[in-house]
DNA sequence: GTGAAAGCGCTAACAC
DNA sequence: GTGTTAGCGCTTTCAC
């Protein structure tokens, strides 16, 4: 077996309380004691055991973060977010893909909660009242999805979707189409509203490369001149079908997407969208987990989104 | 505080050991008493606590995966299948992105291998006795890497990259250019293995986007006729360099990646490169975990992989 | 400032 | 087939 709390003690010449002050309390022990004992842990390369210490404590040092799908590279950007600050903590991260499955995703959550501090929860598609549930089982933060009395962060679709649109009205276009994600994505909703009826909305589609292939068969018989799309990856797919179909983006049609994903500047033609902070909200969202584990309030936080131009996007039937 | 075993036991008229032996041994139990338990365990919502458990087994029914670079999609691709596969065990599992350092890499699979009961460890950068040394502390699964006397899952980039090679000299060209990845990458030099000195090594260059784009300056003054990446992302960072600089894919250089992840096939030209099957190579990883903790010895699978022909290959100065 | 002792919730002998 | 009991390794009163 491992090297115990025991060992230390009595290698350092004192009890184990005060090899457990010394680690998890040094103002209350003797310098002197306390750097001792620090030496003998050292030697020993002694590591409390978490699960002990957990059982005493019921804090696991341990957080969640549940992404609809992680092949969509937007969310490992999250991971990396929640993983860099967690770690600065010591504290370990469990990751879950839901696959966009409303279920699996509260389920997920569910036998989650009862090993983590608390849970990262990203683009949920569940209900609002199964939002508010689970965050009464663990302490929870929402990335990108607002619901009454939980922490969130939230990275401002709909200003970004009002800069798209103001972009795309001085490039000249009036006739735009919103290629929809799924129904149930809060973030859906919030960029159609940041749409303020100015588009024709065609959809739902998955929120994916295949998505985008089905919306752009719908959208070049719906006549209009710009496409925007719910998500880079469905723009990408827009692209690829246009391409596929000897279409010329943007001189027959401007095509936008959402959340700035690396492939949205190595595409081609490089995709107009909108900057997300991902990695961002996951640092900002372990930190309001951080405060509701401490017993702080539900918090919310909004990062600013930005307009990146690229050459998805021209003024309708021209070269510019 | 929760529901404990207690609570369950008083209610179901049976002691404490009877509820953990219906819940754990079901053999051990009449069947009328364990359907009783059961009643009561799903009446109350009972789950064990995982501390409590663990330490008393010393397992902690957690796994755990480090990548080197979570913005490269075939990492996550990886973590999906480790967490499929895990999931249909009840398992959780833990991530760590070592953004390539090697030290951060061996620290954080130190870190969880306190936590615990295996660690999936892919890309390996540090050395192979820091490897072994890992793997004396926890059951380790390395995956695209060869170290003697720990399991592997291994994606055979030695065959890819014959297939390659046979598919740029079948298209008539002789002068091909390696456009290496980290040195200490245990694939790159297995890719290059895979070569047999057919083609002049350039680099080592950073395995991403970046690093591709710097690889391209290089490999146009190399004066070869194709290019072969590391890696899909370092492909696409030459494509989008050479597209730069208005040098034409693949009418005057062809290029080829290695991974094949989704944007491979979407950008322009699109990308001939390796398929890999890393979804498949994380469920694997998993099964050979699960046999190590079992206690059985090291194990090595190998996964093939296939070269996918697209559009970034042609012969040699001339539009086939 | 330090030590002794009582558990945290559970599993695993060991009895019966 | 079931119950009793002794801890797993740690933190935390409570004494001193």
């Amino acid at each position: 077996m491992a090297v115990t709390i025991r060992d230390v003690a009595r290698q350092a010449q004192v009890s184990v309380s005060t090899v457990s002050r010394a680690l998890s309390a040094p103002g209350l022990v003797k310098e002197a004691t306390r750097q001792r004992v620090l030496d003998v842990v050292a030697g020993l390369g002694y590591q409390p055991n978490r699960a002990a210490r957990s059982l005493i404590t019921g804090r696991t040092g341990n957080l969640g973060i549940v992404v609809p799908d992680l092949t969509n590279p937007f969310f490992p950007a999250v991971l990396r977010g929640v993983q860099t600050r967690a770690g600065e903590a010591g504290t370990s991260v469990f990751f879950c893909d839901s696959r966009e499955d409303p279920a699996a995703e509260a389920e997920l959550v569910r036998t989650m909660a009862a090993q983590v501090d608390g849970v990262v929860l990203c683009a949920s598609l569940v209900s609002d009242e199964t939002v508010a549930e689970l965050a009464a089982l663990t302490p929870l933060v929402l990335i990108n999805r607002i619901v009454p009395g939980v922490s969130s962060v939230l990275m401002d679709s709909a200003a970004g979707m009002g800069q798209v649109v103001a972009h795309l009205e001085s490039l000249g276009h009036n006739d735009f189409v919103y290629l929809g994600g799924p129904a149930a994505a809060w973030s859906n909703n919030r960029r159609l509203r940041g749409l303020g009826g100015r588009a024709r909305l065609l959809g739902s589609f998955e929120p994916n490369f295949g998505g985008g292939v089905a919306a752009a068969e719908r959208a070049v018989e719906a006549g209009a001149t710009a496409f925007i799309a719910y998500n880079d990856l469905m723009a990408l797919g827009v692209l690829s079908h246009l391409a596929a179909l000897g279409i010329e983006v943007p001189r027959r049609f401007s095509v936008t997407g959402f959340d700035d994903i690396l492939y949205a500047a190595m595409c081609s033609p490089a995709l107009t969208t909108v900057h997300m902070p991902a990695e961002e909200a996951g640092e900002v969202a372990v930190d309001l987990l951080a405060a509701l584990i401490a017993g702080g309030p539900a918090e919310h936080r909004e990062l600013p989104t930005t307009l990146v131009v690229r050459s998805s996007t021209a003024a309708p039937h021209s070269r510019t």
